[in-house]
DNA sequence: GAGTAAACGAGACGGTACGTCAAGTCTTGGC
DNA sequence: GCCAAGACTTGACGTACCGTCTCGTTTACTC
C-alpha cells in the first residue's frame, strides 16, 4: 500500500544518482584525509582519487567538510549505544567508555578535530555539524540524564545541561587543546564528580 | 654594560624594524578579522589595508594566525589577574568572572575561536598557540589550585589537572560548539561542583 | 509512386521525429543567438529555451553551428532570385541589390559572420557550410556569369572565377573586417569595374 | 638628455616584467597553434608549455587571440615593404607578390584565419585586431594608392576605398572560404582590373 | 492488443578549461 | 638591511558546458 511517506521513489525522470560514485568519493575523502591531513585535503584531490568529476561532488556536498562528515557517518560507526546499566554512575561510565573506545582511532579523532575547526570558519557548516553530529551526541547523553532524573539518581547540581557541557567540554578540550585523549582515569574522576551523591 | 636582555639594540647593520609597520599590520589584521571574518582574512588583505608590503609580513610572522595572535596579545587585554580572595571558591569565582567579562567582546571571542580552529589545521601553529595562550591561562588557574591545596581547600577529586580540563573544557565547548558563552549561572554551578567540600 | 527521395516514410518502427521539437530548437537557437550572441550560444541554452533534451539536439545536429545554419535556412529567406535582366551589368546589379537587402537584417548578418568564424575553427563544419551556403551563392552568381558569356557580354578579364571571388570577397570583407555593409555606392563601383567593356 | 618621451623607465617600484616569460609564452602559443590548431589552443596549454603561470598570461593579454596576435607580430615578419616601383600597376603587383609570399606559410595563414574568426566572436578583440593588423595593411595599400593618385596613375573608378576592399576582399575570401591562396594568376587579373587605364 | 523499437524530457555522469584568488617567493629602487 | 611595490610560479577554487549515459514515458509499427 502506497502512503505519503513513499517518497524514496517518486518516479522522477532523469538518470539516478550513482551510488558507485558516492561511495568512491566518501572512501577517497577518508583515505586522503588520513594521508595528507585535512588541510591538504582538496575537492580536486577527492575527485581525482575517486575518479569522479568535480561537479559531481559539488552537486551533492557544499564543501569538503561536508564530504568528510558524510564519509564519517557512512563509514565509521559513530553510534553510541546507551543500554540501561541500572544507575546514573554506571550509565555515565558506559557512555564515556564508548567514547573512549572511539577516541582510540587516530583517523576518526583527527577528522573530528578538523570538522570542529571547519565549523568555526564556516557559519553554515557549523549548523550542519551541530545538528548532524554534536546534537545527536548530546541527545544520547540527554537520555541517560533523563533516566537518572526519573530514577531520582541525579544530583541537583550541576543541572543536566551543564553536566552535558562538562562532559563534552573535557572530551573536546582534550582533543583540541592538549592532545590528551579520554582515558580510564578521567572516566573515574568524571563519574565521581558528576554522579556521586553529596 | 650590555646584558643578555639587551636585545632591542644588538648593533646590527641595516635599517631597524619599523614599529609603524608592525602596528599598522596588527591593527589591520584585527579590523579585517572583524569585517570579513577569519576565513576571509588574507595576508594580501592585511598588506593592502596596512600599507605594508607582503614581504614585511612574511618576514616577521609565519602565518595569518600568528599575526592575529600577536595582534590580540598586543591590542586586547587578555591578562587575567588572580588576586587572593581568601578561598578556593572565591578565587575560582573571580577567575571565571574575569573570563566571563572577556567573553562579552564578540571580536575577541571570534578571534579565539578562529585561532583554536587554525591550530587544528596547522601543527606548528598549534605549538605556538598552546604555549603563547592556552598554557598561560592554564598556569593562571594552576596558581589558584596550588594556593587552594596549600590552604587545604582543594577537594581530592577531581585532581588539579582534571579540574583545569573541566573549567577550560566548558568554556571552550560553549564557544566552539554551542555559541553559548559563560554566564553567571554557569559560574555558580562550576564553583559548586568543583569547590564544594563533600 | 515512391521514389528514392521519398525518405520521410521508410516505414521504420519506433517513434517519428518530432517536428515540434525541431522547430522549437531552431527558433530557440535564432532567438538566443540574437540575445546573447553566438559566443554565448550553448547547446544547453538551446535545450533549456526550447524545452528539448540535449540528447535530442545531439541526435540531429553535430554542433551549435549546424543548428544555427539549419535555423537560418529554415526561417530566414536566404534565396537569391536571378531573373534575366537583359545584360550582365543589370543582372549583376540585381544580384548585388538582393544581397544588399539581405545585409540589412542585423541578425542574419551576425549569424553569417559567426558561421563563417565557426567554419575556420571546425574543419568538418567548414565543408558543410561551404556546400550548404557558400557554394550555393557562388552557383547563383555562376548562372549570371554563364548567361553573360553566352550573350558575349562578359569582359575577358577577370575570369568568371575571379569575378566571383571579387564580388563575394568585398561582401564578406566588409562584413567581417570593416562592419561596413554593401551599399548603393559599392554596387555602382562593382558593376562598373566588372561589367564595363573596355 | 632626458625628454618627455623617456617613458620606458619611469622609475616605478616593483619587479620588472620578465622578458623571458613573455617570449616563452609567445613561442609556446605559436608552437601549440601549429600543433593542435587554434580551437585546441588553451591558455592552460600555453602556460604549461611555456612554464609560466596562468596569471602571468592573464595579466598581460586579455585572451588567447591576443597572445597569438602578439606572437605573430613579434615572431613572424608581417611587415609589407612598399618601395616605389614607378607605377601604380608595378606597386600593386609588388604589394600582392609580398602578400603572396606571406600566404605560402601555412602556419601564418592558419593563425590569421583563426584571428579573423575570433574577431567575429569577441567584439573587443575585433577592435584590437583591426587596429593592430587589418588597418595597418590597409594603410600600406593606402600609401600606394595615394602615390598613384599623385602620379595621376589611378583610375577614377573604383575609388581608393573600394579598391582596397576589392584587394583585401579577394585575399581574405580565398583564405576563409575557398582555401585557395593568392597566386600569380590572381595577381595578373587584379592588376589588370584595378590598374589598367580605360 | 501485446510486443518491440525508436525518439522524447530530464538529469546525472566524467571531463576540460575557464577566469579568479591567494599563497609564498623574487626583484626592483629608495630610505 | 628593511621597506613598499609589484611581477613571478603554483595550485586550488567554484563554474560552465561539453558530449555521453541512464531513466521512465510516449508514439509508432509489427506480429
Amino acid at each position: 500500500m502506497a502512503t505519503v511517506t513513499d517518497q524514496p521513489t517518486p518516479a522522477r525522470p532523469g538518470r539516478r544518482r550513482s551510488q558507485e560514485s558516492r561511495l568512491a568519493i566518501l572512501t577517497a575523502a577518508i583515505e586522503l584525509a588520513g594521508e595528507v591531513g585535512y588541510a591538504g585535503l582538496t575537492i580536486e584531490g577527492i575527485a581525482a582519487r575517486s575518479g569522479a568529476g568535480k561537479q559531481t561532488i559539488y552537486r551533492w556536498w557544499p564543501s569538503k567538510a561536508d564530504v568528510l562528515l558524510d564519509a564519517l557517518a557512512t563509514k565509521a560507526d559513530l553510534h553510541v549505544p546507551i543500554p540501561d546499566e541500572g544507575s546514573y554512575a554506571a550509565d555515565l561510565r558506559a557512555f564515556l567508555a564508548a567514547t573512549f573506545r572511539l577516541g582510540r582511532d587516530r583517523r576518526v579523532v583527527d577528522a573530528l578535530r578538523a570538522l570542529m575547526a571547519h565549523a568555526q570558519l564556516d557559519e553554515e557548516f557549523q549548523q550542519r555539524f551541530r545538528s548532524a553530529f554534536l546534537q545527536r551526541r548530546r541527545d544520547a547523553l540527554g537520555i541517560i540524564l533523563d533516566r537518572a532524573r526519573t530514577r531520582g539518581d541525579l544530583p541537583p547540581i550541576p543541572s543536566p545541561g551543564t553536566a552535558a557541557d562538562l562532559v563534552f567540554g573535557v572530551i573536546w578540550y582534550r582533543m583540541l587543546a592538549t592532545s590528551q585523549p579520554v582515558d580510564e582515569n578521567l572516566i573515574d574522576e568524571l563519574v565521581f564528580t558528576l554522579a556521586e551523591p553529596r
